[in-house]
DNA sequence: TTTGTAAAATTGGTCATACCTATTACCAAT
DNA sequence: ATTGGTAATAGGTATGACCAATTTTACAAA
């Protein structure tokens, strides 16, 4: 038996409205049917689809005015990039590496600004994260083995501390469409073991405010991936 | 005569849970009252309540659970900070100020790896946009004068030679949110022919592929930005 | 006493309808 | 042509009923 998949309305909802918006290539400033219509059409009641566009309206993708209408708002490629899931896998490829580039500089930027202001409690934090991970990881390796292993909460600790609230949502977009992203590789290139030393390598280096040393464990690290992933795409 | 605030009560409701999570020190995982308690609270309906948890649910402050009920996420003190913040001129500051460090990243990174691509017909293309921009300038000068001036075409061609389009968007992103928020900033600190200069600066340093180069250039043109909107922060 | 299971209470999900309020457009009066 | 009011449109809010998932309770079996 598969389970069964539970689709809440309003999600399903905001799905459609995206949709719809693409497929028509609706552009800022286009205006969407009124509410009372999108409930009828899309046979839902009216608080469903209100619940809908407070979503989308918190996502920055419509804005709603009263008395007037639901308009369009200037598209987030960003956002609209995760529902394209119609990519072949090399194009996959490409933007894994594309963002793994992106990886690359935020990291090794967030990780120097950090090493600028982090206490000495910041440091311990990072290093308890890290090994508790490792931990965990020992523990896993017995039980399930295959699971694609994807986790970036060290990454983000570190852009925590900097400070930065934009980038620290820009790190969070880019985790999110990387975890998306991910499963077109088939499996992870590295070890746990590598993985965990170079994290350690880099919380060194920020604990001891050497710019040089963190640009080149940041740097190691994700090289790695980015070559991993053009590996790939060239034996496509 | 001053216009009247008119305060949508789903907005209202939001702002009511947000402080009520505040004052109460709620934790992840902690749990708020039902749907219809905090209707009857807050003295709204049930449907308004539910709008208001959808924008909270969007943006990641509350998880809602079918049939158990509505708990806190784990929640980076920073999206407080910037939610309550609304538009006080200080709170402006800040966020340009962070939007300068972003550019100060994006730019530095963009320049470098654009030096390690770019060919000399896009090298000149640089010249040229930068010498026709400057006469530009100098008409300008004569017809609208105190008209702020914001232009980051230059910018953005470089991250174009760059290629990586993801980080483009990031980049455009960035630029509309500047654009947007550079009313804060009385007036442009420095003179277009240091901004000219900047730019002849970091077009020569990327010829050069020379990077030492580039990171100062960029650096020194951005680093005046950032420190403007210190300055101005501090006088508040 | 402990434990397994089924009923009941709790809580979020959805619907239908009625009415309020802000915008806009149109038309009449000046 | 400008002004000012009015009606049509569209979003905002309220109420109450019922559905569905989860948790709690109660009770029977071991």
């Amino acid at each position: 038996m598969k389970p069964i998949k539970k689709v809440l309305l309003h999600n399903a909802v905001v799905s459609e409205i995206i949709s719809y918006i693409q497929s028509n290539a609706l552009k800022e400033g286009d205006k969407l049917p009124t509410e009372r219509n999108l409930a009828s059409f899309l046979n839902v009641s009216r608080p469903i689809v209100r619940e809908a566009l407070k979503i989308l309206e918190a996502n920055e993708i419509i804005k709603i005015k009263h008395g007037s209408g639901i308009f369009v708002n200037k598209l987030d490629p960003m956002f609209f990039s995760r529902y394209l899931a119609d990519d072949d896998e090399k194009a996959l490829l490409l933007r894994l590496k594309e963002l793994a580039e992106s990886r690359l500089m935020l990291e090794t930027f967030a990780a120097i600004e950090a090493s600028k202001v982090a206490t000495p409690q910041q440091i311990k934090e990072l290093y308890d994260h890290e090994s508790s991970e490792n931990l965990n990881l020992q523990l896993m390796d017995e039980n399930d083995v295959e699971k694609p292993y994807v986790n970036l909460e060290f990454e983000i600790l570190i852009t925590k501390i900097y400070g930065n609230p934009f980038l620290l949502d820009f790190h969070k977009k880019i985790n999110e469409l990387w975890k998306l992203n991910y499963t077109a590789l088939d499996t992870n290139s590295f070890s746990k073991e590598i993985r965990h030393n170079d994290h350690i390598q880099i919380i060194m280096a920020i604990e001891n405010k050497d710019k040089k040393a963190i640009e080149k464990a940041v740097s190691s690290h994700i090289t790695k991936i980015i070559s991993a992933c053009t590996a790939l795409i060239e034996k496509k």
